[in-house]
DNA sequence: CGGAAAGTGTCAGTGACTGTCAATCATTGC
DNA sequence: GCAATGATTGACAGTCACTGACACTTTCCG
């Protein structure tokens, strides 16, 4: 009894999996701005009414993957022994991340929907909202987890802080392998172990 | 000589503080969302053409403010010792938001201004899409900073994040702030001290 | 006084997005 | 096979943010 035919679910996936490559050759060629909507349909072969069907917006469309992506991490983070220090967690729960950007293929589509996303104001700032919300979730997965187990830290601003600062440091340094050709695991680890907070006991 | 007659920066100030101001208004009353260009330009009494020559989008009434606070924190920042761990460096660039919040009145408004940025994920996106701006020039200034006085943070990858997590302590000390009625100065110092990295030695 | 500069209103247009409606297409029960 | 049903779609019209062009007025300054 899933919610609304599961077995269509795959096809609209399907679709959007098109509208999404076609949109992001035209991203590319053209930039994120200089394409239209109705350029994206008409190359996907379908009406504007139609796209709007897909995606809520011409955002979504390049930011889809990021809300699949946050889910990954969520459940990751929740994998995560109960005790272990919040900074070592939300290392681990950046590791599907890190994974995908270890097969050269999806590194360099990754680079350019990066490159995408930072030339447009308008999509990096909703970027930085999709960002802002899963950090949000994420830390109240946290607050949970230290009201079962005892050690956490309980504080909520404390905490949600805490996700800010490692959200920071995976900012920084895919930012920054966006560009320099650094391995990128390497480089965050560098950066969180140097922000790692006093808090954050070593050992547990 | 100043860049088209410096005098009229006063009224073009003044023009955009009414606007503002009826924006604010009309905003508390029926919405970001639900207000209408046309609507805000009426309750000025000017065309809607005339709004977009003071304001480069029906955003920036809200955020213009946020533009001009974000060069007070940069001034502060510049004025620090340059000696100064850089987490205490930053937290003393948040002085001017402290001392904003400590008036009263300032305080209720910038509540209001803050439960309709919030309630508007497209304000919101904007407004994290300063903060984020903002936060790449001051690391930028402290990457100066530490190219002229040995003994500071220069990897830019690290810098960048050091701001990220200040920032994330005060984004979070703000919105905490904006709910509970909780002071928020101490607020504030009570995060970012269990947020200080590890790097950042205590004493200089 | 005369002419440049600055500010404004009007109008027309683009592009993202939404609501509505009628047509189509696949599925299901008989 | 066939009709009822529900999902999918295109066509169309409309709203709203935003832009460019042009004409008009006011202000400033020699």
């Amino acid at each position: 009894m899933s919610a609304g035919g599961g077995l269509r679910e795959v096809s609209r996936r399907a679709v959007q999996s098109r509208i999404a490559r076609a949109a992001e050759e035209l991203f590319v060629a053209k930039g994120f701005e200089e394409t239209t909507v109705d350029e994206i349909a008409a190359a996907v072969g379908m009406s504007q009414r139609s796209f709007f069907r897909y995606f809520a917006s011409k955002d979504e469309v390049v930011l889809d993957r990021l809300e699949r992506l946050g889910e990954e991490l969520s459940a990751r983070l929740e994998a995560r022994p109960p005790r272990e220090p919040e900074w070592d967690s939300l290392r681990h729960s950046f590791d599907p991340i890190v994974e995908r950007l270890s097969d050269p293929v999806v590194r360099e589509h990754d680079r350019a929907l990066q490159r995408i996303v930072h030339a447009s104001p308008r999509l990096l700032a909703a970027y930085l909202g999709r960002l802002d919300r899963l950090q949000g979730s994420l830390s109240d997965l946290l607050l949970d987890r230290a009201a079962r187990h005892p050690g956490g830290e309980t504080d909520p601003v404390v905490l949600r802080a805490l996700v800010g600062g490692a959200f920071a440091c995976l900012q920084a340094a895919m930012q920054h392998c966006g560009v320099e050709p650094e391995v990128f695991e390497p480089c965050l680890d560098r950066t969180m172990a140097a922000m790692r907070p006093v808090t954050a006991s070593a050992a547990w």
